[in-house]
DNA sequence: CTCACTACTGCAAACGTTCCCAAAGATAAT
DNA sequence: ATTATCTTTGGGAACGTTTGCAGTAGTGAG
């Protein structure tokens, strides 16, 4: 491919007038300046930015590693995160870790191999092999979704402990007393342990409940179906279900309609992320809508500024929440 | 950051032993390997893969532009693409392109600057504008669901012109007579003109039927929901609905219920894409199936072969659908 | 005509690697 | 001891840019 010599060579000047055209500094006359347009038009020149990089060391690299593409969360946060880096004129270099902690770390060291100027990791869980790879990261890290405060960890996480809290204050007030959640992974601290404390936290203060039931599975709609399957047949009395996730709870009204139930009526159901699937199930999924984009673009935001300044400014975002109301609860 | 010198100096070796220790050759004695090993312990050297770049004039990196990240036809294709490009120890550069034909050409345009090694473009409509840019690319180029093959542009496509006309039996055989047609942008061929020139092409040979209406819009539900409302007014005997999309059919369905009438009996709705939303909604949709992970993965074997034999052995890959029948049709 | 000044241009080093080639040291064969 | 062979090491060019410094031309003033 054509370089800056055969520009240099093809229009009789050296290589440097020819750098000076290409990132039009003054101080190149008129003339010159045209000669040298012909030539690169001539021959078709594009700028090598890898050698660029490296002269400048800077790469405008922003590594992304995200658990799978296709689910809301990551969907949308990618569309907003890409928005602001694609603003601040960096690009996203993209990584998927398959919810693989190993690969998480993989990622991290291959990115900073590759100099990206920040990492934005959708975490799943935080161990302290993962911990330690973050610690010796070069390039500053955002953590998403996981809190990773405790370790000097800049991190954006949403409000799960509430969440669970406001969950059971809308199950009891839709009248359910016999309430139980569905989880997943018990390493998921946000998803599963943070969204289940909030709601036995509540439960705890409303003396006359009974103790729930606590299950877990994947963040598929057939996990939540074969999930309440099961608990429908351990525990016929219930008649409130939290879902860690909206995909889960519309499993789980499926099994509860099949056993001739209704969801909304005989049990109240919630789920957690607004999933476009929840205004379109029957009965509708009453849910709880975080701002995914809306995160992604704040967690891009802060890493800019990380890469900015250095230093942290704020350490940790926490995402609000809505409450959202539909047939199921 | 520590480089291949300071490791040098530490261990009192050549960068180029050093070298020849990072990259595993034989030929050095065991005694300085670990001298160096230590030394890289010790000062936390991390290869720097721009430099490597430069040297080897290859950067592992395949560009991927998406028209945007939260639909199911790039989420799932993403991640079938990167399962394959990881594989193949390569990185994903991802661009947003937001549907806008001038980020498309911008962003080919960058890439080729980045030296990416191939690119794979999910692109809504091809102008001559984006051919030339395509033309101009050094990077091969894999397009993605739209066809590309007039240019002689590598593409993978699906089988629109087949959908819409099996979608005009499936609706005949169903027994509907009027027969009415939503897309979207007509610069879109293959989601607006191909599947509707099947079904047009279909209803042709089935003499009795009246002419269709063909009505425009988005790619979502609301939009669905608004075309399918005036298409009611407009058109009070239809009968029978092709979408484009799965998210418009579920809009029409919405308006249809709202005019009394019911989905699936009064009027029967075929949707294309088979979204986790079209086994969900009420009555569950009927449409067809595109395997859009698999076609990912094809997409980026396809360009690895590119890269590799630097001449396409397959220039148009066409892939096939399977009909999903549910309540609605 | 010389001097000083400005406007323009080229040389060469540097970014961090890899890799060819040659040098040096070690060992074996004559 | 000399030569040949093999192993291990270092020097330095190259990848394609940018950039500080120096050099050359041209111009106007004295």
């Amino acid at each position: 491919m054509a370089g800056l010599h055969e520009v240099a060579k093809l229009s009789g000047v050296s290589k440097s007038t020819v750098s000076r055209v290409i990132n039009n500094e003054y101080g190149v006359k008129a003339s010159t300046k045209e000669k040298v347009q012909k030539a690169i038009e001539e021959c078709g020149y594009v700028a090598n930015q890898v050698a660029r990089d490296l002269k400048s060391q800077k790469t405008h690299l922003i590594g992304v590693i995200v658990p799978r593409m296709s689910s809301n969360a990551t969907a949308k946060g990618l569309d907003g995160l890409s928005s602001i880096i694609d603003q601040a004129g960096k690009h996203v270099l993209l990584a998927n870790s398959q919810q693989d902690n190993a690969k998480e770390i993989e990622y991290i060291k291959r990115f900073n191999q590759k100099r990206v100027e920040g990492i934005l990791l959708y975490a799943t869980h935080l161990d302290s092999a993962l911990v330690k790879a973050i610690k010796e990261s070069n390039a500053p890290v955002v953590l998403i979704g996981q809190d990773g405060s405790l370790f000097n960890i800049p991190s954006i996480i949403y409000d799960d402990v509430s969440v669970g809290f406001s969950a059971g204050q809308r199950l009891i007030e839709a009248g359910a007393s016999n309430i139980g959640f569905i989880g997943v992974n018990s390493q998921d601290i946000a998803v599963d342990q943070c969204r289940f404390q909030g709601l036995a936290h509540f439960l705890q203060h409303s003396k006359q409940i009974d103790p729930l039931f606590h299950s877990r599975g994947e963040f598929t709609i057939e996990s939540g179906y074969q999930q309440t399957k099961q608990l429908l047949l351990d525990w016929p009395q219930l008649d409130g279900l939290f879902c860690a996730t909206d995909r889960i709870a519309i499993g789980a009204m499926k099994a509860i309609s099949e056993s001739n139930k209704v969801s909304g009526k005989d049990i109240k159901v919630l789920g957690v992320g607004n999933d476009e699937l929840a205004q379109v199930c029957t009965p509708s999924l009453s849910t709880f809508n975080y701002a995914f984009d809306f995160t992604g673009k704040k967690a891009a935001q802060m890493l800019l500024d990380l890469i900015e300044n250095k230093q942290a400014v704020v350490s940790k975002l926490v995402m609000s929440f809505e409450s959202i109301s539909r047939q199921s609860c």
